[in-house]
DNA sequence: GTAACAATGCAACACAGTTGCATTTATAGT
DNA sequence: ACTATAAATGCAACTGTGTTGCATTGTTAC
């Protein structure tokens, strides 16, 4: 896949930074905090959140709480573009793949052209569940 | 399931009405329109789908696009509640339910307690795919 | 060195969904 | 039936994510 090459700026190598520290998706918001000193504008993020997508860098996954979370591609393997279940902590927002758990074979509607497909389960992750009882808000 | 028993208000039977009427799950722009005549007001139609869902009638999908689709449970069965996977056309912007297809098993990361799972394709729809060439926007 | 282009920042916008509060409507108690 | 209580509705304003337009800056190409 890695397609166009697109030209590393500042911002665009320190939004692949972050996310390839991030051990999880990380939201445009948590991302905006990850890069802390080196901050820039809300939309340079998401413009190079774009460009970097486009190149084959990243992925994105659409949580049920309707934000988006971004996660660098492993590098080398153009392969791994989040083919995977995901996992949405309803409580603290964030976000954990399930690596170990592709996503089935969906078939389309007669005539239907399926260009992408997403599964992510929701609760309460680990830490949450163990501590504070009451929750988010799905 | 079927809990708490809900008054049945003008703008929840209509809401409710309108949702079983379609062959499709809607969203509440979509319902605003489908209600047509019986005109209510934006936050009536939303809290109404909050007390109809809370009560057991109805289930919601949320679409890549970041919008939920609502559709009514199918009556009698308390079960329908949508867990199945669903197609989103990403031209058109009308989801489908794939009733044939349940959702999988999810292993839950150690700890964690899975309380729902949503699994949406998206792509075109027969109509948009045999129509139009040029696209949505994701 | 200059022209062309891409990237950044700022402001303003679009849209789904939510919250607060006053008003209306329906239920419950006597 | 009449009043007290509670729930439902409508309106306005707000939140938050994401987008678009445009001027400015920085980078590449000739």
């Amino acid at each position: 896949m890695n397609s166009a090459a697109i030209r590393i700026t500042p911002a665009r190598g320190a939004v692949l930074g972050s996310l390839r520290e991030a051990a999880r998706p990380l939201s445009h918001q948590e991302l905006l905090g990850s890069l802390g000193e080196r901050a820039f504008d809300r939309v340079t993020v998401y413009r190079s959140l774009e460009a970097l997508e486009a190149a084959g860098l990243l992925h994105r996954i659409h949580g049920p709480d309707g934000v988006w979370r971004f996660r660098a591609n492993a590098e080398g393997t153009g392969a791994c573009a989040g083919n995977h279940a995901h996992f949405l902590c309803s409580s603290c927002g964030k976000m954990s793949c399930l690596t170990g758990q592709p996503l089935p074979w969906v078939e389309p509607p007669k005539g239907a052209v399926i260009t992408g497909k997403q599964f992510v389960a929701h609760g309460r992750c680990p830490a949450c569940a163990a501590g504070n009882k009451a929750g988010g808000k799905r």
